[in-house]
RNA sequence: GGACAGGUACCCAAGCGGCCAACGGGGGCAGACUGUAAAUCUGCUGUCAAUUGACUUCGGAGGUUCGAAUCCCCCCCUGUCCA
């Protein structure tokens, strides 16, 4: 095996490598020995969803796959209940092991929509952290110092701007980097914004007499917003999971500018392509159809073609043609008559009646296409029809 | 342990006895315009009842007062400085 090319494969969209001489020292001794390397990625246990921001992670780990190394997942459990304080200006709210076995089932299935099931091990770190003793951590917290631990810009901007820190945040980094030595990872992938984090992995394995892990982190994602990255707490994401109709629909509202972004950290277009689309772009083609085609690859990924070919069709249909989507919710109500903002509040379009009230005088409720107007309006159903709430809430009125 | 400064709605942040459901900004939602893009303009953004109203909300629990987010007491929490 050409060891140059195997090194630009697996360095391709990357963010950063700690040390490429490392990597390729790594990838061959692993074929002299006929050893798989092991790939860390630590996995955040907070959510449920996988999304694309994550699997872009994922599809690195995924390319290592390919050329026979083992994904090994850390599933946080442990360091889930201290909460990843990176990139937060707060503490983050703690998980309860409830929380963290429920989220995690539904992670796996994910998961595997990436990854390979049979070079996947899946680990618990609280499997090596739990029985750590009160001394044990002593000894973990002495080789490393609080110097090191708040030069990293979020922690120290916390304390710059009076905002609590507390112990066991600066704990964190240690704990995930606890990780790599328990399981002897020889690389670990992550983020950009984990860089720092994973580098203390490499250290604390220095430490306990391993060699340390490379590094690798990916280009982070901008959300829907095409501001913030890419996460559960900030609601911008898109979940892999997700019905095809939201993947699509969310990708159709990502702002122009992230669209060659979103083609090459998300989809396996080539290189040349995405430039093409720049180009074509830069030239005065409307972005939309760009954005459309990233839909569909998305849900072509994710799903099949053929959804994906119907989904961008029936939104076109809804949002170009405003006609009214296939698969809505059905609220089955008596053929007697019942006041607008009572049934707008339980066919659950509303959350409350005063909300209701203000979308009407908003002008933003639909009857079979019909604004209405009027707070005292009174439905009455004798056959099927839609009731439509703002840009993209809809529901079928059945009488019975 | 002490001194000082703080804790206000999703976030930031005014208010410091009645005109406060609480200025302003951000975010969000809706409408117009569009490509469910951006930008822009407009409106809304506690609940219930509705042309005036009621209730819940300003860290928590009490108190003063006709009346408190605003004053007093106790408690909890955060930051800074001192020990």
């Amino acid at each position: 095996m050409d060891i140059k090319k195997t090194i630009s494969a697996l360095a391709q969209g990357t963010d950063k490598i700690t040390s490429n001489d490392e990597l390729e020292q790594k990838l061959l001794a692993s074929e002299k020995t006929k050893t798989p390397l092991r790939v860390k990625l630590g996995i955040d246990a907070s959510g449920p969803d996988i999304h694309l921001g994550f699997a872009v992670v994922l599809r690195k780990l995924r390319n290592f796959q390919d050329f026979g190394h083992i994904a090994v997942l850390i599933i946080g459990d442990f360091t889930g209940s201290i909460g990843d304080p990176t990139g937060r200006s707060k503490t983050r709210p703690q998980l309860t092991e409830e929380q963290i076995k429920q989220n995690m089932a539904r992670y796996k299935e994910q998961v595997f929509k990436i990854l390979k099931p049979e070079f996947t091990e899946f680990r618990y770190n609280s499997e090596w952290s739990n029985p750590l003793t009160g001394r044990d951590i002593i000894n973990l917290a002495s080789k490393y110092t609080l110097a090191r631990i708040i030069e990293r810009e979020d922690f120290s901007e916390r304390l710059k701007q009076g905002i609590p820190l507390h112990v066991h945040e600066i704990l964190y980094p240690l704990f995930q980097g606890y990780d790599s030595v328990a399981v002897r990872a020889d690389i670990e992938l992550g983020g950009a914004d984990q860089y720092w984090n994973l580098l203390v992995g490499r250290e604390l394995q220095r430490e306990f007499g391993q060699e340390p892990q490379v590094v690798i982190t990916m280009p982070l994602l901008e959300g829907t917003d095409g501001k913030l990255k890419m996460s559960k707490s900030y609601n911008n994401y898109i979940g892999i999971a997700e019905p095809a109709k939201e993947i699509f629909g969310k990708v159709m509202s990502i702002p122009d500018e992230m669209i060659t972004k979103y083609y090459t950290l998300c989809t396996n277009l080539s290189a040349e392509e995405i430039k093409t689309i720049g180009r074509e772009m830069k030239s005065g083609q409307n972005p939309k159809i760009y954005k459309e085609r990233l839909g569909k690859e998305l849900v072509t990924m994710y799903y099949s073609k053929e959804i994906a070919e119907t989904t961008s069709k029936e939104f076109e249909e809804v949002f170009k043609l405003k006609k009214t989507p296939q698969d809505i919710q059905d609220f089955k109500l008596p053929t007697n008559p019942i006041n607008i903002i009572e049934l707008l509040v339980s066919a659950k379009l509303m959350p409350s009646k005063s909300e209701a009230r203000r979308k009407i005088a908003e002008g933003a409720i639909e009857i079979d296409g019909e604004k209405i107007k009027d707070a005292n309006y009174s439905v009455h159903v004798t056959n099927p029809k839609v009731l439509k709430a703002g840009k993209r809430s809809f529901c079928r009125l059945i009488p019975s």
